[in-house]
Order: C-alpha cells, then sequence, then structure tokens
DNA sequence: TCTATATTTCGATGATACTGGAAATATCGA
DNA sequence: TCGATATTTCCAGTATCATCGAAATATAGA
C-alpha cells in the first residue's frame, strides 16, 4: 500500500457515518448488505449514505455489487488489512514490541 | 476504544504530513524523536510540524515528553493497537475469514 | 541576568468536506 | 410499456481544516 491510498483510506474512515458504515460491512463479512438495508439501520437519508459509499468505495475499502435492484456492498479486508499493515509496519525498528503491532506486521508480510 | 477516539485519531492519520510524521515515531520506537529533529527530517517548517504534532497529541496517538530544551514525541503504541483492533473487531461476525484479521482480533483481546 | 536555542501560538487566507431534499437514473414485475 | 422500487447525482449553504511567517514562550548555560 501507497501512503497515497492509506491517507484515502484513513480520511474515509475519519467521519461519523463512515466509520460506523465501514465496521457494519466488516462484521457483516463478504456477504454485505444493501445500501436500502444500510440506510434503514443507521437511519439515514438515502443521499447520505450514498454520498459515503462512494466516498468508502473510492477509497477502495469497500466493494459494490449489483443484485437486482440492489446495490450490494461489503468491506474489502485485503485492503483493510493493508491499512493495518501500513500503519504498524516496522514497529519499533523491527524488534520485538507490543505484541498486537509484532503480529500483525509477521502476518503483513506473509500475505 | 470509543467511536469517537477512532474518528480522532483517524481524523489526525489522514494527512499526508501527521502519516508521515506518525510512522516515523512508530518506526523510531519508545525512543521518539525530538520536534526539530523531525522538522529537519522532513523538511517541513517548525510551526507547520508543530501544528502537526499538536493534532496527533489531541488525537492520543503520540505523547510528548521534554528532555532539556527539547520536546521528545513518541508513538502511543497502546493507542494504535486500540485503533487497528476497533477497525477489524468482529469481522466477518466473528467467523474465520482472512488470516491476518482474525488474529488481530485475538490480539486485540487478549491485551 | 542576558543571549541563544527549541518550540509553540497567533492570524489571515484559501481550499475542501458534510448535509439532505429534489430530480434523475436503473432495474424489476406485470 | 408502465408503475413501483432502489439508488445516485445535483446543488448551495455552512463549517472545518491546512499553511507558514512573525511574534511569543520556555529552557539552558555563562
Amino acid at each position: 500500500m501507497k501512503a497515497d491510498d492509506a491517507i484515502s483510506a484513513l480520511a474515509a474512515l475519519a467521519n461519523e457515518h463512515r466509520l460506523v458504515v465501514f465496521r457494519l460491512l466488516v462484521q457483516a463479512g463478504p456477504e454485505g448488505r444493501a445500501a436500502g438495508a444500510i440506510a434503514e439501520m443507521l437511519d439515514m437519508p438515502a443521499s447520505s449514505l450514498s454520498f459515503h459509499l462512494a466516498h468508502l468505495t473510492r477509497a477502495g475499502l469497500i466493494v459494490q455489487r449489483r443484485e437486482s435492484r440492489s446495490l450490494i456492498y461489503s468491506a474489502d479486508f485485503v485492503a483493510m488489512n493493508g491499512l493495518v499493515g501500513f500503519l504498524t509496519e516496522n514497529c519499533c525498528g523491527g524488534a520485538s514490541c507490543a505484541p498486537a503491532t509484532q503480529s500483525a506486521q509477521k502476518k503483513r508480510k506473509a500475505s
């Protein structure tokens, strides 16, 4: 992941509504959720949600597919892991440090 | 970590300069770096850097300590891991999914 | 106390982002 | 083809953020 991609992803997540949408989709898994279902769950105007979904999509954090009249959104788990790896990369100069950070790095290299 | 804290942290990281500063401090480890040293490394006006360091500090991602005339900044690794855990929390409904995400979650719960 | 060093605060300007109703677009079923 | 459903695009008003030189503050050493 390049720095510009990370900035786009972080900016996309740095918003109350988009963060809750993204986490909802992370927890939904590959199955995803229709835009309308998300709007209803989060009690959000359709146009506002559409704006935020587009933002997350542009940042590469979620993907869209059509199923009949509905557009289904789901988290891009590869992108999510890439972002996490970018943030924790070479933590503490590569020396052993916090357990979570250390293994996040190992995983990133392994993938 | 609460959603508001995550939003503050993400907004703080969603900037070209702050992201590079944070990653520099992550890689520097607990030892940290003086503000002046960072400004020189990144060729950034002192006032601009100060603005960004204050932003990262307010977001809880870095901490400050004084050493003589210098202010030393270092990454807050607990906060960093908390943010990663918040993003990947309950990924795919808790079912086994991408390896990195799965173990990021295990680690978060273990810490 | 005086001077040099290190860093922050101030301030004005320019740029970018969020909101949500209304209208437009796309798809489906009959 | 027509009406209903699902979602997006448009728009304008408001608010928030980034920049960086100059001035202010804090610390150290002589």
